[in-house]
This record gives structure tokens, sequence and C-alpha cells, in this order.
RNA sequence: GCCCAAGUCGUCUAGGUCGGUCUAGGAUAGGGGACUGUCACUCCUCUGACCCGGGUUCAAAUCCCGGCUUGGGCGCCA
């Protein structure tokens, strides 16, 4: 928090964490970090009051402190200028020794980082990642806003569990049972459905998955679209594409500091470099063989094992020259029922996920809106169509062909900056072992 | 849910295979001291630890069993 222009000969103020004090006896230099950055303090017996030196010194490392001084130009200070203090002010004192390494002179385990998370967010490259998060979101609704989608806020609480597979947390919902939503997609078709045409919602979703992987957690946030009047699935493939090379352009442009901080301090494992658009359409009948030509063997008619979805994204950039790829024409057997068939071959159908990296950032399809195919489908995939009514309910007065997909954020986040777990992308991370902080 | 691995000063680690000079070493943080341009400041000095419970043994940080905690892999998924 600072106050005043910081230019030579002002007087200005600082207020921040006390990070460092570097005594070389007479002189000291001390650090004080605000959410903006670093601002050099120098004291010196010769022009410095005693008084205000040693209560400086006996301050321990991380206490919240206010400088008030003299903006000194000086080209051996970091930023080019330095505070000579005329006051000082300890405004909350930090208990001593911190119990997680803040200034980064030893690495710290993430459990423990995570334990201490407020503290680890004070360190900037840790911080960098939320920036570059939060500019994340605002290039997500630009973009929405930009192409008239009606943004849209589903509930969260909802009576039964929509898709199959992922396990969903039951809540008590004063005396009826209820369950935390797995996904909005259900309630972005209703949507569809009462005419919006284009919808997009970005919130929280959660899965009780008992995974221990570097990309599980159990609350994350999904960005959600779904597209009515699509002619095909690549409507929604186009969108999902030029989302992402439009949120990369943001970042490149919008957060050069965050991406240099992390860079800096090595936290990120990989370059930002703007995809080229259309990114490759890989259909799973040839991601079976590109797979077999690598010697590996996905069982035909199967989804990819995350080891496959690797050697896919690496294939692909070898052939390609792209980091992102789209896997397409998911198998029937694979997919949920409410997944549209291709037309021509049933056993196929139009879904599809997009993987960058190497890991699955997002799946998207088109739906079936015909209401008796999809009844069929219901039964097909051995479900119950009563299970389902309020889902088919839609379909029964007029609904326009439609498809959507999902992208959970902090993928975004891991993959772009090359984060070695999801944990790292999330402020507060969920897993089965961590339901604290 | 299944499989594998790991727990040592506040923090990060060495040691463990072959049990015994390990009285557990180093770095960083913390206390004390020296130092007038540091920017991972430097130098001297001090304090500080073997996850818990049981077992084997003359002897356990080290080997065995159980527990707890954590990390990774798989199924599944964004």
């Amino acid at each position: 928090m600072r106050e005043g222009v910081f230019s030579d000969g002002r007087t200005v103020s600082i207020s921040g964490n006390l990070e460092e004090i570097r005594d070389l006896g007479g002189l000291k230099f001390a650090i004080i970090r605000d959410f903006e950055g670093r601002v050099q303090v120098v004291l010196s017996k010769k022009f410095s009051d005693p008084q205000l030196m040693s209560a400086l010194d006996s301050t321990p490392r991380e206490s919240v402190v206010r400088v008030e001084g003299v903006c000194r130009s000086d080209a051996r200070a970091p930023s080019g200028f330095e505070l000579k203090p005329t006051k000082y002010e300890v405004i909350s004192r930090a208990q001593s020794p911190l119990p997680i390494d803040v200034a980064g002179k030893t690495e710290t385990s993430l459990d423990l980082r995570l334990d201490w998370r407020f503290l680890d967010l004070r360190r900037p490259e840790v911080s960098a990642i939320f920036r570059i998060q939060s500019k994340l979101g605002l290039a997500v609704r630009k973009f929405f806003e930009d192409r008239n989608f009606f943004e849209i806020h589903t509930s969260k609480i909802v009576g039964q569990a929509t898709e199959g597979g992922a396990n969903v947390f039951p809540i008590f919902y004063f005396k009826r049972s209820a369950y935390l939503a797995q996904s909005p997609q259900f309630y972005k078709q209703m949507m569809i459905a009462a005419g919006f045409e284009r919808v997009w919602e970005m919130g929280p979703v959660f899965r009780a998955e008992p995974h221990h992987t570097p990309r599980h957690i159990c609350e994350y946030v999904s960005i959600d679209l779904e597209m009515g009047y699509i002619k095909t699935y690549d409507d929604v493939m186009r969108t999902v594409e030029d989302l992402m090379v439009s949120c990369i352009a943001y970042l490149l442009e919008n957060a050069q500091d965050e991406i240099a901080v992390l860079t800096s301090t090595q936290a990120m494992g990989e370059e930002i470099s703007l995809p080229a658009k259309p990114f490759p359409r890989v259909s799973m009948r040839e991601a079976y063989s590109m797979l077999a030509e690598r010697g590996l063997s996905i069982p035909y008619g199967s989804d990819l094992d995350p080891a496959g979805e690797r050697a896919l994204g690496e294939a692909v950039k070898e052939k390609y020259g792209n980091e992102f790829v789209f896997l397409t024409e998911f198998p029937w057997s694979v997919a949920q029922f409410y997944h549209m068939r291709k037309e021509d071959e049933p056993d196929w159908t139009n879904r599809a996920d997009l993987i960058f990296r190497g890991l699955e950032l997002c799946t998207l399809a088109q739906r079936e809106h015909r209401y008796h195919t999809l009844v069929e489908q219901t039964k097909e995939k051995g479900l119950n169509p009563s299970d389902f009514e309020f889902y088919l309910n839609f379909f029964k007065y007029g609904v326009p062909p439609h498809g959507g997909g999902a992208l959970g954020i902090e993928r975004i986040v891991m993959q772009l900056l090359g984060l070695k777990t999801i944990r790292e992308a999330v402020l507060l991370p969920r897993t089965p072992e961590r339901l604290t902080p």
C-alpha cells in the first residue's frame, strides 16, 4: 500500500511486510514488500535517527510496517529508487520463526505451504499465478461478451446427480438429501431450451472422486459454454479454439509482469506462445493408429488413458507443430446418453476433447436434442428415463440443435505455466485429504 | 477403491543398503557479535530434530510389524 508520488525528493510512504534487513553495520537496507512489489529503505548512522534504526532492527521479518520518508533516485537501488525514512511504525508484529520460509531461501513442501497458504501467497512468484488466473477470468468474460454469449448463474445445490461416472457430494438440504453440482451442463441446456441461444458460466463444480493425481481436485472452477443453432460440433470446437487463443493473447499482452516474475524465479516450467489456428483435429480412430505406431496399444473403442493423452500430445506436436489438439469422434461405448451420435456411423459420436500439452482441458459435444432418440439412448445406456424426466422434458417442447463444453480454469493455468500440480493453481485446494484451510 | 514410495532441527536436506565414534552433519531461519551500497550481503558464535506404538537385538534414526500423515501411479475425469 503506497501513498504519494514515488519520484525524486517527494515524501511518500509504503505499508507492507518487512521482507528482509541487510545489516552492514553502519548501513542497513530494509526491503518492504506490498502487493505492487518491493521497495528498498536505506538507513545510515550518518543520516538516520538512531531510535528509528534500532526500532527497525528489532522488528521480526514479515511484520506489517509503515515507512514514511523521502523518495530518492539511486541507480544502486534495485528498483532505481529508495526511501530515506523519517517515520517508522510497526503496525502488526510477526512471530518468529515463521512456520514456512517466505523468503524462498529453502524450498518448502507444497503440503506445508498450503497449510500456511496466507504466508505462502506473500511470495510474489506464488501470487503471480493467481494474478494470471484473475486476468484469465477477465479474458474469458471479454471473449464471451464480444460474441454475445449470455452469462448465467445456475444453482450449485441440486436434487439429483447429473452425469454418470463422477461421484457426487451428498449434502443435507433441510430434511431432504441433495448434492453439490458436479456440472452445470443440464442447466446450460435448459437455458438453450429457454431460448437463450448462447450461454456461458464460470463457477465452482464439485467432484467426490478419491484421486491422487497432480491434475485432480474435488472443487474446481469450470468455464462452461453452450451454443444453440449449431450446424455441427465443429462450431463448438472453433469457439473453444478461439477462446483459448484469445485468452493466451490477452495474457501475453496484459500479464507480462507476472509472467516475468515466474520466469525469473524458475517457477514456470513452460514458455507461453500463441498457438496457431486451427488446432489439429484427430479422430479417436486416427489416434489409435497414431499411438500404435508409437508402440502404445489402446483397445479399439475405448478412451485414452493418461499415458495415451501424453503420447498423443507429443505425436501431434511433432506432426503438426501444435501443442493443442482436438481428439474427436469419441466411441459411443464411452459416451454419455446425451451425446449425439454420428448420423452415418452410430458407433461414434459428435464428442471431442481438447488436449493441451498432453492433458485434457475441455470436453465438448453436440447434444442429442431429438426427444425420442434421446429416450432411446437413455435406455441403451441402461438408465431409466424416468430418473431423467426433468432433463428429458427440455426436449419435448421445441429446442434447437445445440452443443457445448466445459474447461477447468485451474488446468488451463497449470498447463500454460507448466506447474507441476494443479494444487499450485488453486488458492485453497480441496483434495480427498485436504479440507483446510 | 487398488498398487508403490516417503516421514530427521521452524524450513530444506545428509546419514539408513552393511545396526555400534551419530554425542545425528550441512544449508536456511532464530539469538548474540563484527562490518557504510547490500540486493541469496559476508564473517564469527550459540540454540535447535530421528512421525507414533510395538517387536528383534548386548545395542535401533538405521531391521521387522501396525497406525497416522504425505507424495506418486492406475481406474475416472476438467
